[in-house]
DNA sequence: GGAGAAATTAACTCGTTGGATAAATACTGT
DNA sequence: ACAGTATTTATCCAACGAGTTAATTTCTCC
């Protein structure tokens, strides 16, 4: 055969084999944790050979930390496109409460990562050395914001920015990862459409009345469209 | 030999077996989740034979459901215990908060199991009868103190009572349930005495600021010093 | 067109683990 | 003290799963 080259039993790809090694393994991990998920089931996914996992990136453990490492590497870099300097205070806030929810809400798998790294301590994220270093430049931002809003007037108190940057993801975080045992015992779809929306209201509500103290309005402005409808019925 | 009965093999004790067998089994499942979680260690454990698990409670499934379901039938009695109604709605707001913080610190392997079961996507409790029955009235608690509260004119805003117990759950159990990672790459530790406290005194005055609308003042009164002790031993 | 390196497959090892079976031991009522 | 039942121990095993070894296929560069 001369020109019509033989069909090949495999291509090679060193690179577009890794990530989607990476990327397989980033949902059998979050979709079973560490213990739970199976090599076999990632190579499979990877369109692999379990063997690949080994020679590419490591062993499971080491497959593991890869991934958590590329999970917050990519929300670090998204935040740092937020750009809140050009925002006035209150609208840089609500716009950082946001976007945090509707990064959740676009990678559920990132929420997964950092329960099941959580249940295990950090052990493996304290041996990463790459995942420290990101995160000042981020605190800083927040506590420009935080002045700034104190400065002019609209916010009533200096909060700490690293307190406030843990209640922003705490409340849209817990949300959103607890949210299939608080549908059960709340009788309520947490994920349905009308129910995020109103989630989403009352943190930035929540949150912006708290630092400029004028809950009122502030609740209100955000809730408008959707005046209720408190669903309860548990039982 | 009469009267110096022998020493036994092995006394019976099938309650305290029982009870023995929870009790290892929370300690294993919270420590290493679902699939993480040994049959062996928790036999171990428990000072027990592994069949015994299997003779008292049930396979690993059944074992962990149990454990879950003690773990939501354990809150919920002491929650039962709050009589909130007797205080003035911020007083009772506060003491809520002080409440589910203090319990979760004290009962760590229940935020675990928590984790473990959301990382299911509740697939268990789904399935289980008893938990879903137990947080009504709970709800209805909170729901009469933000009535009462809005009533009085110490709120400003009829907050829906789910949406405003969530959000007092994220900020505290986020926190706890986090701080291992939240640790590592905001490089404090969160789990310090100083930083317990501080953060106890953020959520009160977050959310009591947020109901009330006088954010600097209640900031200031709990980040005073020590002004009280907010210990609270619950039930 | 061939040698050596890189990438991939196939097959195997070996400890672990959940669950099962059968036998032994303690307790109860009579 | 004896029979029957409840509780506990002692083994066993088949399946699974992580990681390894060795062979096979493709690529590169000369």
């Amino acid at each position: 055969m001369a020109k019509a080259k033989r069909t090949l039993k495999w291509q090679r790809d060193p690179e577009g084999m890794r990530l989607r090694i990476l990327e397989a393994a980033k949902q059998e991990f979050s979709a079973h944790g560490l213990a739970g998920a199976r090599v076999d089931r990632i190579a499979a996914k990877a369109g692999a050979n379990k063997r690949m996992l080994y020679y590419h990136v490591g062993k499971k453990d080491e497959l593991y930390l890869a991934v958590l490492e590329g999970a917050y590497e990519k929300i670090r870099n998204e935040e740092r496109g937020l750009d809140l300097e050009h925002l006035d205070p209150p609208e840089a806030i609500k716009r950082l409460i946001e976007f945090t929810w509707n990064y959740f809400l676009r990678n559920p798998e990132f929420l997964s990562l950092l329960q099941t790294e959580n249940l295990a301590r950090a052990k493996h994220l304290k041996r990463s050395t790459k995942v420290k270093s990101m995160h000042s430049p981020f605190v800083e931002m927040i506590r420009t914001v935080v002045r700034r809003g104190v400065e002019s007037g609209d916010f009533q108190v200096a909060v700490d920015p690293v307190q406030l940057y843990i209640s922003i993801a705490a409340l849209t975080f817990f949300y959103l990862s607890n949210s299939a045992t608080l549908s059960v015992i709340f009788g309520r779809d947490l994920l349905a459409k009308d129910a995020k929306e109103e989630r989403l209201a009352h943190m930035v509500g929540l949150v912006l009345a708290a630092l400029t103290g004028r809950s009122a309005e502030l609740f209100d402005m955000v809730k408008a469209p959707k005046p209720r409808v408190p669903q309860h019925q548990p039982v």
